[in-house]
DNA sequence: ACCTGAACACCGTTCAAGT
DNA sequence: ACCTGAACACCGTTCAAGT
């Protein structure tokens, strides 16, 4: 008999096993309730169980990294480097937006995993196979920065918050307080606030299409990138200093 | 005797000197050590008493955040709007700079005190003042993003590492296997690896200049403003969806 | 080879008590 | 009013032991 429960719940916890209940856990709880505690109980074993598989909690992270990569889609063939950029940092965007603690995962990341440098090495592909120069294409990766996996520093939003608690409103007297300090502290913000918000309910939430913002930046340097490809541009790093 | 003691160690420990204390503090051992307890002791008390002027951490990494808002350079006046943002960009870089815990802090935020709701508003200012419509200052501060605050998420290098350990570069031989490794895995990162480093040491390492980077995007996004600025650009939200 | 138990050296924070 | 002591409910990780 206990042969045989041991049996069924034995499924011998590889690290495979491992990464994808990390996965699965983070996206239920979070990423501040992902612990290698939690994470064992989840898997219905002793913590230090998961120190043969992984060899700390950074090198697990790393391997849900890992894994995120593998649901990025591919580069789309056949099509001009511009288009093949664009569906793929959308298609990471899309991917990061259903885990939503890949983002403060990625940015605290200190070792780039094979896959990353694959992920990485794929993208540059895209640019050079455009016709930018190694030198270009340098420079353009470091400007794409994090926009590679699809998401920004957001300065305004709150798309970094923890559980997915939406903003709570405030009653309207409220909000109105809330302009009228605003207005008089804050002018600068109240004049965009105001003029963003002219076909939305509030004014002082923030009532920005995050989607629309990505894109806008996204398409500003892409059409930058392409202006500096077509006048050959160069960094002068070997002549001058 | 006792209570001479006592009136010498006994600086009241007011907020000011709980948020001074910290930043010391994160400045010189990191963030990761900066705990509650650790700051408390550096202050010859007991971490409690920490309590009575922050309500918790976050409220301490948000006062302390306010600090380095402080060390910002104001707009400077009388310059085009592109030469304002320009500097006081790489002001807020050069602050940044000084302490290493400023950006993962900045990055984890979710709570907007009036001291950055302030330098928010003075950075729209800049734009607004620059002739920019309501509309277009929106979204070229979401554009903006971090680079506001001097940063950006940088995908390659390694600058948001914790103590500030360099590279420790490996032996040659080691480089040259490390080379044919890239060669064979990751052909276009190789490339563009070769090209940047050919007035450079080492073709693995990473021999980026973080400072030419940052400056390279953020003058293409400047430039970018400029003209959408010129062509009296704005987003047709009012219209169609 | 793979898993376990007990322990170490930490966290942030609460609560009731001291002066 | 301001600080303290002791405790609670957690962490990641090590080490020696079990099967």
């Amino acid at each position: 008999m206990i042969q045989h429960a041991e049996a069924v719940r034995r499924v011998p916890l590889n690290r495979d096993r491992v990464l994808q209940a990390a996965v699965v856990l983070a996206d239920e709880v979070g990423l501040d309730a992902l612990s290698m505690r939690r994470l064992a109980q989840e898997l219905s074993v002793v913590p230090m169980a998961l120190y043969k598989h992984v060899a700390n909690k950074e090198e697990l992270l790393d391997g849900m990294v890992d894994t995120l990569v593998g649901e990025i889609d591919p580069p789309t063939p056949d099509v001009p480097w511009k288009t093949a950029v664009r569906l793929r940092v959308l298609s990471a965007r899309r991917v990061l937006l259903r885990h939503p603690w890949a983002r403060p995962v990625i940015e605290t990341r200190t070792n780039t995993t094979p896959a990353v440098l694959g992920y990485m090495d794929t993208f540059v592909g895209m640019f050079l196979a455009g016709g930018f120069s190694e030198d270009l294409t340098h420079h353009v990766m470091h400007a794409m920065g994090s926009r590679m996996w699809g998401f920004t520093q957001e300065v305004f939003d709150d798309a970094g918050r923890q559980g997915g608690n939406p903003k709570p409103k405030a009653a309207p007297e409220v909000q109105a307080a809330m302009a009228q300090v605003m207005a008089e502290n804050y002018p600068n913000l109240f004049r965009i606030a105001v003029s963003a918000a002219h076909d939305d309910e509030s004014v002082v939430g923030n009532g920005c299409d995050d989607q629309f913002e990505f894109e806008f930046a996204l398409d500003l340097l892409l059409d930058g990138f392409e202006r500096l490809h077509q006048r050959n541009w160069t960094s002068h790093r070997s002549e001058g200093a």
